[in-house]
DNA sequence: TTGACTTTGACCTTATTTGACCAAAGAAAT
DNA sequence: ATTTCTTTGGTCAAATAAGGTCAAAGTCAA
């Protein structure tokens, strides 16, 4: 960890002003632009973004190569006090049985995080595709499914 | 948020356009016509109806060469006796991969059955989720982690 | 002096744009 | 009827224009 400022500080904090300007909708970039701003190269602004960028730190990238190829900037506005979309990816982890995944959801209800009528049809989406797996694939299905769907509640609009 | 676009994005973004006033029976244009509107070769034409207005998206596209020559777009509704829902489980099926969901999302879309701010969600959970996974294991997981977000946008409060 | 973080560069993948050449359908001439 | 333009649209591959990856080399604090 630095005390001075580094060249992915610098373009950290520069990215992160112009996401305060465009507010919604999210913010779009060339990358060679960016890293003849900061005459650097190029593949210096992909570590920048995915050291400071990712989605563990509420920030969603997008790009495209070729003719008219582009990077969009996301920033997901934390609708929901503290961190609630990292506690949950934490809480689930790898793999997770039913019984866990049912407190869970209790405990999103209790809190008012999911409607009643949300929580039963996650229920549902959980049972009918986990019931044909294997119990061990189960879990780490269950896992994933569990995690996007609450992520996409508690994010989207 | 001053988009990016190419030449293609341009003219799918001018058809689409055409195709949303002529409602029903479709739209017909003139190859060589449309190339001199937004100044380009007339295969380009072709490129943006094969990347933009693919079956696959939910188009249908016919032509005929010679004197009075024409190609007709029509754009297909999603439709399923049993709704929406239906006709996306339909669709994506025991497996999918990444190009057919990025299809669907952008036919969703289109349609506005999603914001944009979803599918940007759902685009990342997708991306996120499947990385680490062989192939075809990635494909079965994609397809129910789609099939499950988009019923619970969709049928969800 | 080691370990974590950063910086660089060589090489890779993908999307778009262009142009030369091909094919079909109607129109005109024989 | 058949052949020969003329008018359209189609195909494909090369050139161009982005962005991505990965690992080696460099820095810096503990």
């Amino acid at each position: 960890m630095a005390f001075i400022s580094s060249l992915t500080d610098h373009i950290e904090r520069y990215i992160k002003a112009l996401l305060d300007q465009a507010g919604q909708g999210g913010l779009e970039i060339r990358r060679t632009e960016l890293a003849e701003l900061f005459e650097c190269v190029p593949s210096q602004i992909n570590y920048v973004l995915k050291t400071r960028f990712s989605s563990e730190r509420g920030y969603i990238v997008e790009s495209r190569r070729g003719g008219g190829g582009y990077i969009r900037i996301f920033r997901l506005e934390p609708q929901h006090p503290q961190g609630i979309c990292s506690w949950i990816r934490q809480t689930i982890g790898e793999s997770i049985d039913m019984g866990e995944a049912e407190a869970l959801l209790v405990r999103l209800l209790d809190h008012n995080y999911l409607s009643r009528k949300d929580a039963v049809l996650i229920r549902s989406l959980l049972a009918e595709e986990t019931e044909q797996l294997k119990p061990a694939h189960a879990g780490r299905v269950r896992a994933i499914l569990l995690r996007s769907m609450l992520i996409l509640l508690l994010q989207g609009s």
